[in-house]
DNA sequence: AACTAAACGAGACGGTACGTCGTGTCTTTCG
DNA sequence: CGAAAGACACGACGTACCGTCTCGTTTAGTT
């Protein structure tokens, strides 16, 4: 994710030992102390590595959470075509909202989140690695849709998925309301309807 | 915003003039080294006045931006009642979003949300003095449409309200695409059309 | 101590209440959290007094703690003619080293010649009103020694007292060794065999 | 003074510049602004160096003086063998005094012994440091005298040597009368007579 | 096998800001 | 009008992390 080496430097290769501990220690350490109390300081003393170890590899704290994220929840699943957008749509904001409905994993989502609003060159980097990514899905699953002409005349595809992950985030940050299948029904219901 | 004393205790009292100067020179810091780079420290230096003054009237430096905003803009505006849903919903859209459009406002706007999430003891404060009130305000409106038998079925009031706000947050927070009079009628017809 | 009315000035009169409760704070305080804890925000705080009461009267901590070792120990003691260098110089000590053995007593003594060298304005006042007169009530005694004949030559009387009060002084504050009569007895022996 | 290496331990090996730089700047300072606007934040501005640094190495502030008077003067100097007690005293009375006579350095021993007052801490680290040793230098002088059979009778080595400090420090702390050789004289004069 | 290069743990370094404390001044209200 | 209460500007405190920089050690290629 940090680098792709190809080469053949010579030298002490990257250890692996280090990069799963500071990936572990990290997921501990939100989980105990959260966002706010988490510091490179720390993650370097709970893993046993150094903190220039840390550094070489990650840019920032919020990049480390990244990653650790990455490598318990995969974030590109493909979603089965299930013949109709209701049928689609639905299978899919079930899936993500459990997800996010997880507390450590919702909870690292919104940290991440306000990281990037105060960090712009994180912004860009968890925009491309996770934002984009998972709004590929989406867009597959609407342009399946589309090609039935099942979509709402008037919201271009791109508002449409603004509209399902706006709620989804905006559960998330403002009202931490829970994200249930209701949300998902209203969610069909108010797309597919239109 | 803090307290309402009502009371007659003995003492210096609150200076005016220290509170004007303090949200004066927040509003000018976050302008100029962003949310990242303010700094209690800075702001009392910029404002003359004691640290100490400072965390007496406020519990964090997201607290002073947050009143700072309020001497601003006010947060609630009544919505007139110009007669359908359509017509209301791309009012209140319009305006909102031209606030949000703002620079200096949608930026603040983002770092409050990003610091709720990290400290939730000023996340509460935020739902409670802004978030809240602003979807008061959009409730009041879609009430009317529900009288008038406007609103979709199988869409309850709140989750529209997510909806509009989610929107709304998510390009703020996470596309950063440009908020436009398009986004409004894209959402109206979303939202009318169902 | 710190003024001499006589005067017929208008307005409401100095509170003795407050300035007794001031002094016992202070010595309550000095025993409880020592010199360096002793603040006049702590002060007023205990003795109920307004920290405005308590810097109109004196200029320092010091200086209340000088005032309140006053009314607990007077200073200045006269002492009987005993007839001979020998009995007095020996009797003055032991009341001496008796008073200065008492632990708030020596406490106090201590803080307030570091305080003398810390400031130098503190210094002078304890020297005048402190210092001095203990050194008249040895110099009155050294002279009726030195009417008999019995001082060592080649010995300023200036320089006696400062061996004597050195001695004293050197033992608070720096050896902290017990100022028991055996002191006593080897500096009569010292001065009188000269 | 403050650890005894000998180790091999792993990390960066503490700089020497920046404990120069903090102990010069240290002298520095006392210099122009004296004992009580002495402040660590002060010396690390000066010095170059992050207060942590001093922190890192020093407890207070007085321990860092005390540290950068030693490197100045250093405390321990042998005494020749002048074959009286007379000649070898007087040559110790003039030097000592020479020394404390100087204004920068008896202004930070008075500064050092005041501090030893507050901070019992200090007080033992002063006292094992620096009181002890000068004690020592004038005992070894004290029983060369004991072995030739010149002292005085019913007065102990150690509180002759107390008597020794003690108009010293009397002279520095309380008085302040100059420190001149005619007080050697006496002193001289007072012990061998005796 | 010797050499070179990089990564590693440890930890000191110059910094910045933190949140608190005490100072001495001031303003307000009460008795 | 004195004295309480308490807000104020100021400045230093000691701490926590930041991100960088040596150290000495370990691990891989490259000669």
């Amino acid at each position: 994710m940090t680098d792709q080496p190809v080469r053949n430097r010579p030298g002490r290769k990257r250890s692996a030992a280090s990069r799963d501990a500071i990936l572990a220690a990290t997921l501990e350490l939100i989980a105990e102390v959260g966002y706010a109390g988490l510091t490179i300081e720390g993650i370097a003393a709970r893993s046993g590595a150094g903190k220039q170890t840390v550094y070489r590899w990650w840019p920032s704290k919020a990049d480390v959470l990244l990653e650790a994220l990455a490598t318990k929840a995969d974030v590109i699943v493909p979603v089965p075509d299930r013949g109709s957008l209701v049928a689609d749509l639905r299978e899919f904001l079930v899936d993500t909202f459990a997800l996010g409905a997880k507390q450590p994993v919702g909870d690292t989502l919104r940290a991440l989140m306000a990281q990037a609003q105060v960090d712009p060159a994180f912004g860009d980097r968890f925009r491309e690695d996770f934002l984009l990514r998972r709004r590929e899905v989406l867009g597959r699953l609407i342009d399946r849709a589309g090609d039935r002409g099942e979509l709402p005349a008037g919201v271009s595809r791109e508002t449409l998925i603004d509209v399902v992950f706006g709620t989804l985030w905006y559960r998330l940050l403002a009202t931490r309301a829970p994200l249930g299948p209701e949300l998902a029904d209203e969610l069909v219901a108010l797309i597919a309807r239109a």
